[in-house]
DNA sequence: CGACCATTTGATATGGATCAAGCGATGTGG
DNA sequence: CCACATCGCTTGATCCATATCAAATGGTCG
């Protein structure tokens, strides 16, 4: 049951760029950006990479990671539509970025961004915001991995359900691997958690669709 | 033995701020800024104040913190001279911000600085450059928390020890439970793991004071 | 000297990792 | 159309790294 496959999934390589009209991006940086598909797993960057463009996330869902030498694996974060990624301290990229599913995605010259920062105040303020939002999503990151697996899990949950407590229903795009990467636990472990949570009624799971039955449940185990 | 005690020792309270010339400081921002003497353990600054200012540590040790609702501590980072911080994404502090020593701050009036770099360029990008530092800090703190106990007291000697390899000898100025406050261990695993450390000639303990006896030892741990 | 802290060290408990097996869904080639 | 391989997920048994609880040591300061 691939739960929230692509919009554009009849495109399975990478196809050649193409121009899009300059859409309404995060806030001030509405560029003229250049449209990418990418099929699921696809390397949309890789570690080590000069940071030439910021990549905004139109549909589809993709994840950031480092291998570090022993083979270890870290999961960064999961970026979904609307979101920025590639916005970086340095020169090279120190996560790589893969899609999750097919997605498309924008990707929006850096050089050009900072040129028209030195020029136009908003921009560089909205560059400063986006950054600064990366810093509080890894600042968060921290927090989370060092709570207990169900803090961790209940927590995962509440942030792929967003702010905006619409639905309670959640497809989640990603393997229970990928979670388990992202919070420091084991595949198994994610498993089992949640089946513990569902033992709890604090939530349905069916597969990667997962219903929040009991909000606030979670909301005490985020601490 | 308090061995990296601090500088103006003798000032025991917050005393009144008084002018300080124009330091060149880390780089293009070098206003005029406040000086303040914070003994042990005072707090700079405290989670959810507004960012009024940036902080400019001149001696002593910093560390930012954060306590969550069921009193666990967390570590943010340690700060020493020459680091800038109260850098952060949000209109308010998401960490607290305490000294370890004795020590003393430049504070930085953050409206001054945008203000600034509306106006000036290199302030804008030194500005960018500083949250930029930053965001790369919080990014490694959470590839130290997904490592063995080992590794992450291994990594955080390394980073303690600075990148230049000078002396092998650093004086830690934080108690164990700062350490593993910060490594998101318990102070005995800490204490353990130093031992362990000293047991295969990696390095040798004198309570605070630790000489790095192996260094690559240690950097194959840091995996 | 005595009180207080930071640190070390020991004994035991435990949460999550690891190893292993089974299951359901999906896709493929005969 | 079915047999089979593959993949993601679940569940069980066991192990181990680190936490927790507890006590002793040593340094510092009044």
């Amino acid at each position: 049951m691939r739960t929230q496959s692509a919009v554009g999934s009849d495109l399975s390589k990478r196809q050649s760029p193409s121009r899009v009209t300059p859409n309404r991006l995060g806030g001030t940086i509405d560029f003229l950006g250049t449209l990418m598909s990418f099929p699921g797993n696809a390397e949309i960057y890789g570690e080590g990479e000069p940071v030439d463009y910021f990549y905004k996330v139109l549909s589809g869902t993709v994840r950031t990671c480092k291998v570090s030498i022993d083979g270890r694996r870290q999961i960064g974060g999961f970026y979904l539509p609307g979101d920025m990624l590639g916005v970086e301290g340095s020169a090279e990229h120190t996560f790589s970025a893969e899609a999750v599913t097919d997605c498309q995605v924008l990707l929006i010259n850096r050089r050009r961004v900072m040129a028209r920062a030195a020029r136009e105040t908003p921009v560089a303020r909205e560059l400063l915001r986006l950054i600064g939002h990366e810093l509080e999503r890894v600042q968060d990151h921290v927090l989370l991995l060092i709570k207990s697996a169900e803090e961790r899990v209940a927590s995962f949950l509440l942030e792929m359900a967003g702010p905006a407590p619409e639905g309670n229903t959640i497809n989640l795009p990603m393997t229970r691997q990928d979670i388990g990467e992202y919070l420091g636990l084991t595949l198994e472990t994610v498993s089992r958690t949640l089946a513990h949570l569902q033992a709890t009624a604090a939530i349905e799971v069916h597969s990667r669709q997962i219903v929040l039955r009991n909000r606030s449940a979670l909301r005490r185990l985020n601490a």
